[in-house]
DNA sequence: AAGCTTAACGCAAAGCTTTGCGGAAGCGAA
DNA sequence: TTCGCTTCCGCAAAGCTTTGCGTTAAGCTT
């Protein structure tokens, strides 16, 4: 008995294995299913045909079918950062538990390519959004459009507030009324912030930390000590430059982040001056080579392979109808503290 | 005219634009590609109102249809490594050109776990693989299937020779001999090299490099200034310590990678001892923080996103027909001089 | 032996798109 | 008036799976 099944085709389908035996499609589709209509010994035949050939669903016609693809659009400002990248695994191993499949796009930052991601995700029917927004993002008409339409969408780290959607951030306020309470212990007065872009929610945050911070150590806010850049390191070596022509220098500069911290490390290493006994530094994010720097850096650890996690739990919760309409998540953060923020006193 | 799209259907399909129109669902999608058997007037209205439900072809189907899913699955040891990552970019950026997505899988260097991923991967119908493959990686079945079902695979960094696949590498061999000249003239004479699992094309190619580097010198090779490690920065301090324990110390120490090479630095700084004045160090991969490190670490720079854009191509190559079988692309690299290596003679 | 139940399957539709082919209507020509 | 051609559109199948419902034949009851 020769077997009808064509060589060159890569995927057996049900015809095949219906064909191979004689029977119908439908019996073979039930077979497999240990449906009680087919009777034992066929069931037990076409399974092991089923095996021999390597059978497995089509997704695609499972897709048609039930309408959903099981795959999640994921959307990050880049996926070369630590940080995106450990998110990304995150919210992978979720996706992976639950049969599902993520599909990455990165905006490099730009409100643009945001919004073409968006599109071009859709349109490959994604059953919904995971984004950490572009810094240029300040125009969220793409993701009303999301919510309008009733299509899951959840935010982590950059999020819009003013959006009703289920998010996980870190506790940036919080974070930050530490770090400025740890540069007063070691004796710093004059701290500086190099924030991100204001309208972005981590600089908010960010600010009001360092505000409140500023105010229980007993310090007045002083405007020469708070810049603004992008998040490119050109950038931000430029704040830091800024800073260091100020007639009476910062004491402690915090970054906004990592990359920051990293930028104005290099531009106060070019000025001679010293870390930290002439400026005490902290960044945020703790990449991975805060401890390969000299001196190491001081940093605020996030969750992050975490925050992929319940990011990603929290799009199952919405997708399995068991969501409250917008969950917000506030992850807790922790202060690390190496070489480049403690001074013998 | 009342409209019969129904609310809360997530997408739009011919069909209703059909029924929107009274026409049918044929002629709606020969209208839509300006078929001429369709009149002008109603190829316009048809346009018109697909534009205004905000049409887009069902992937599914069309995927159903032409037995093609415009999907690449890419299986990397892990994703957070900036090499990794950077080359993923590559990939993406001329998949996307071509229309396509790419699904990412980490076996996070487990063979068993790489063979889930490519089996999981053949389920959900990618056309095709590129893949890294993992440091346990010794057994080649799972990827021998892909071949003799004539399902595209391409290699990237570490490849497997003997399979007749395309591949992407780095020049190691050459890169290394250069490594060892620049490092026999900072005066160096007895160089060590920290190598990876010897059965993987990367840790060949350099050890070659070595050799041959050692030759032109005029050098012996020493088996007690080579050991073997896998990959983690664990085992990397382990052999940096072995060899810091001879009675006679390197006074060169060439890593595999730059995790290695910084797993070296460590412990080198541990002892003791300066870098490069008692021991040179050199890196491969040139990572992001090679240059904040300190002292900054000479290394090999590869042309990581070029690389994946490489692998892309040989892909597209192999998917559109005119690839030889397997040609094989060898990339060059750059040794770039920092402070770890070079010493004041 | 006739009627009925039940076990064990097959048919067909739906989900969406493309495309070869068949069909209807209209118009000019004979 | 009728044949034939052109123009313009619809039918249906294929790609794959699931599932409600119909069908067949065997076995049992009385």
């Amino acid at each position: 008995m020769e077997s009808y099944i064509e060589m060159g085709k890569r995927h057996t389908s049900l015809k095949d294995i219906a064909r191979e035996i004689g029977v119908s499609i439908s019996t073979v589709s039930r077979a497999l299913k240990n449906h009680p209509d087919i009777s034992p010994e066929l069931t037990k035949k076409i399974q092991s045909v089923a095996k021999k050939l390597n059978y497995s669903p089509n997704p695609l016609a499972m897709g048609l079918l039930k309408q959903q693809t099981k795959m999640i659009g994921v959307i990050v400002p880049d996926i070369v950062t630590h940080f995106y990248s450990s998110i990304i695994s995150g919210i992978e191993d979720i996706a992976k538990e639950h049969g599902y499949y993520i599909l990455i796009a990165s905006s490099n930052e730009s409100l643009q390519k945001e919004i073409e991601s968006v599109e071009n995700l859709l349109k490959t029917r994604v059953e919904g959004l995971i984004v950490c927004i572009s810094q240029e993002t300040n125009s969220f008409k793409h993701f009303e459009k999301l919510i309008a339409n009733d299509i899951p969408l959840v935010f982590f780290d950059r999020v819009c507030d003013s959006l009703n959607a289920p998010s996980v951030t870190a506790d940036g306020k919080k974070a930050v009324v530490e770090i400025t309470k740890h540069f007063y212990e070691n004796g710093c007065r004059r701290i500086a912030y190099i924030s991100g872009p204001g309208y972005l929610n981590i600089s908010l945050n960010r600010k009001e930390g360092y505000l409140e911070g500023l105010k229980e150590c007993g310090l007045e806010f002083n405007p020469d000590l708070f810049v603004e850049c992008n998040l490119s390191p050109e950038d931000a070596a430029l704040a830091t430059k800024q800073l260091l022509q100020l007639s009476k220098l910062p004491d402690a500069i915090f970054g906004l982040n990592d990359t920051i911290a990293f930028a104005a490390m290099k531009e106060i290493k070019r000025n001679k001056l010293r870390i930290p006994e002439d400026i005490a530094l902290v960044g945020f994010t703790d990449e991975f080579h805060s401890t390969v720097v000299a001196p190491t850096l001081t940093s605020i650890t996030h969750p992050t392979y975490q925050m992929g996690q319940e990011a990603a739990r929290l799009f199952f919760k919405r997708i399995l109808g068991t969501a409250s309409s917008s969950e917000r998540i506030i992850m807790d953060t922790e202060l690390i503290i190496r070489d480049s923020s403690v001074r013998i006193l």
